[in-house]
DNA sequence: GGCGTTCTTGACGGGATCTTGACGTGCGAG
DNA sequence: CTCGCACGTCAAGATCCCGTCAAGAACGCC
């Protein structure tokens, strides 16, 4: 079941995206401030967001921006305004896509199924010792299925999403562990390790997961 | 250099396409009809597609759905038609956004920004000796990635980003060190030397990282 | 409540990286 | 012709960073 958080604080407008968005087939979370919105992208990781720009407490750039800074899920925005400066605003804090009031269920459906099938990510990465299954949420190494804790996996996750680029620790720790851990350089090199130990044909010789000194790893399948 | 195909049989609107994109530094290629376009793309392989519906042989969907049956290449679909119709078959063929005309070149501009970051499209800088990956941070010499240091990545980076440019003394400084290292030419002398080492032919005779006595350094492709 | 797994934390050694200074070289000015 | 300046080169010490290991704490499951 995908999940969509709705963020919008009009409840004539949240009720009428619910019922329709629930009679496609998805399951809705709704937040109607922005504080709330954040909280439950951290508690809930919904599938897709659909944000409002107009929110009692914070902007919806402000939501953006916050959660720009740890999460990569996709951000479709709602918004009243017609004028480019704020389209192209929020598509450089990266929203996905922008849309403006009044706008066509069917419309807004297919922009949520586009957003959705960006993001899944090619499902399945095959190198020649190993497959990651990111649907399935498991590997196999040599055909066999290998035990990995959630905090390695959603590890090897985040670095097999981009695939030959150097992901920063600070990144890293942010997206695994959580915007206060940014210091905590120790739990990757335990994390690595435990990954290296798993995956890879020759733990001290590493051949998919590169450490990048000062910098940061990097995943080359 | 991130390379556009825009397939757009009006002249006007394709001449002003290609001039506002080049002066935003992208590398332009033209399509003038369906046949052509699909063609461009198995042979150039851009990094993003700019498509517009009305074509003189093919539809524009026709061409959309021909290339997602083996490529994944972002398209992101221009339109005269506001209907909602044509949104959406255009969206569930696989385009990657629908942009209806008249459109502000700033809005389109930041949907190609915002595609590209989705699709990781990352600058690459080609010479005839090695590649320079920004997006990756990676270096490429004969298709071998090199090492390099936190130091001299960041070194070559700035200098990357100018190409041809001559970047100063202190310029650098500031921005590989910080503002505090403002007087140390040393630095710069051994930290070039490295990077010649590490990419130039002929270290002794620098064929892409020149030095301005007196001045600062030089990046020309 | 007991057990096994997972997470956190700290210490250690080895290797890579940064810093620093000295020396050589080429060029232009005097 | 000689001098001085700026750059290139090199090497060595200090420092930082990473991989490794292990032990205790926290967690979840029966």
């Amino acid at each position: 079941m995908i999940r969509i958080l709705v963020v919008e604080d009009e409840t004539a407008i949240r009720r009428s995206l619910e019922i329709g968005l629930r009679a496609h087939g998805y399951d809705v979370l709704i937040a109607a401030d922005g504080r709330t919105a954040i909280q439950a992208c951290t508690e809930d990781a919904p599938d897709l967001v659909l944000l409002d720009l107009g929110l009692p407490d914070l902007t919806g750039f402000e939501v953006l921006r916050q959660l720009r800074t740890w999460s990569t899920v996709p951000v479709i925005v709602l918004s009243a305004r017609h004028g480019s400066g704020d389209k192209v605003e929020a598509l450089d804090l990266g929203a996905d896509d922008y849309v403006t009031k009044p706008f066509g269920l069917d419309e807004l459906l297919a922009r949520v199924r586009a957003a959705g099938r960006r993001a899944q990510t090619s499902e399945r990465i095959v190198t020649d010792d190993f497959v990651i299954d990111l649907g399935a949420a498991q590997v196999l190494v040599d055909g066999e299925p290998v035990r990995l804790t959630p905090i390695e996996w959603k590890l090897l996750a985040v670095l097999a999403a981009s695939p030959g680029r150097l992901v920063g620790r600070v990144d890293l720790l942010h997206q695994v562990w959580g915007p206060a851990y940014e210091g905590e350089t120790n739990y990757l090199r335990v994390y690595v390790a435990n990954l290296r130990r798993k995956l890879e044909p020759e733990p001290a010789r590493p051949r998919y997961l590169h450490t990048e000194p000062g910098l940061g790893y990097r995943f080359t399948p």
